[in-house]
DNA sequence: GGCGATTTGTGCGTATGTATC
DNA sequence: CGATACATACGCACAAATCGC
């Protein structure tokens, strides 16, 4: 899945990976998007990696953050 | 305030900008001086060129460093 | 109300690779 | 070749919010 000898980024590979799974309906809306810790250990990545993967989901509209929860499958408008 | 095209190399130029708000008072002592992501987003700069930047400051005695925390105005001794 | 666990946010330090001058 | 600059990535630390006990 992520591959750490790939010209494109880490961070933007989990985007992707998740951006997908959205797509698919694997990760339904309000449904929790994997945390940055277990970002981390499922693809062994850095906690910074991991936190920069989930802002740009948020950036990019497709996650929704809640302070001290956890980030979330932004409904469709 | 940032000339990209100056011979003055840009970590220099910000340092300089900061060393001089500290002389007026601006940045009182203890007072935060601005954090790297803040340079970068007012400066236009690089991460990379902002820490430099912001050690520099701490290597000429003008700030110190808390863990965890940030960059501060040094007190005069 | 307190305490600990979880999660996101923020901050600096450091290293590596690439590109430009 | 060396200095400068940018992008990516990892590590560690502190803060605030939420939740369960």
């Amino acid at each position: 899945m992520i591959d750490p000898d790939s010209p494109v980024p880490l961070y933007r590979q989990v985007v992707n990976l998740i951006q997908e799974q959205i797509k698919s309906g694997e990760l339904a809306p309000d449904r929790p998007v994997p945390s940055a810790a277990r970002l981390v250990q499922e693809h062994g990545i850095a906690r910074g990696t991991a936190l920069k993967a989930i802002r740009m989901l948020v950036d990019e509209g497709f996650a929704y953050v809640v302070a001290g929860k956890g980030t979330y499958v932004k409904r469709k408008d």
